[in-house]
DNA sequence: AACCGATACAACCGCGACGCC
DNA sequence: TGGCGTCGCGGTTGTATCGGT
């Protein structure tokens, strides 16, 4: 049996935040730093979880965060860097200054997949989906297979992703040879610049909006 | 104006990874 | 080296809002 992962269950606020919460979390952080989550909410007077206190702090009040409507080049990048990952949310909003893992994860479900299936692509896979199917109405449901479990070998690093989405028979030739350098470290501006690089001619998101349109 | 289904997004939950003792 | 505690991730749920009837 696990433990629950706050004592005090019964007394712990839980649902929205409000805005003296949020205020007390964001002194307590700009005096203290981030870290220590356990031990956070007693010292910032916070009757939340530590968990619930990172999670709010990570995804909706880091000053960095930059909110909004994603740009149709985050778009591009999310998808070629979904079809790399697969739902490797963490990995994907490291690319994207200034966007959190839950803001994607979000954003993919649903925005990214409806699209990607309005265009006759497979969303898991990335593959062109068989002519005629009946939509899946379930979004979000069906999350059995993208790029990487299926067949897994669950440790695959990323260069192997990349074998993976480069070989022929695993995407049909519809994702060319990305070749992203992708690497785990914090998101570098420059990186992103390199990536934005990237022939858009090949894989590009705003020409299957307008092949579609 | 009221109802209802669809959509978007914030927040929660459970689990695995990791570090420390 | 095994146990324990904490952190971070991905999946899922809850709810507010929007749009159609």
């Amino acid at each position: 049996m696990r433990k629950p992962c706050c004592e005090k269950k019964g007394t712990m606020n839980k649902g929205a935040w409000t805005k003296q919460e949020d205020q007390k979390l964001i002194d307590y952080i700009h005096k203290h730093g981030e870290g220590c989550w356990r031990s956070l909410p007693q010292a910032a007077g916070l009757l939340r979880c530590g968990k619930s206190c990172r999670l709010r702090w990570v995804n909706y009040l880091r000053p960095d965060l930059k909110r909004g409507n994603f740009g149709e080049d985050e778009e591009d990048l999310i998808i070629k860097l979904h079809a790399l990952l697969g739902n490797r949310w963490s990995l994907i909003a490291g690319r994207l200054p200034g966007r959190t893992d839950n803001e994607v994860k979000n954003y993919w479900n649903t925005h990214l997949r409806r699209k990607l299936m309005q265009m006759g692509i497979d969303p898991n896979n990335h593959r062109p989906r068989p002519a005629v199917s009946v939509p899946n109405k379930s979004v979000g449901s069906d999350h059995s297979s993208t790029c990487k479990p299926e067949n897994s070998q669950e440790e695959e690093d990323i260069g192997s992703v990349l074998q993976c989405s480069s070989k022929p028979e695993s995407n049909t030739g519809f994702l060319p040879d990305l070749n992203l350098e992708l690497t785990i470290g914090p998101p570098l501006i420059e990186e992103r610049l390199q990536l934005s690089h990237i022939d858009s001619t090949q894989l590009s998101f705003s020409n299957f909006s307008t092949v579609i349109s």
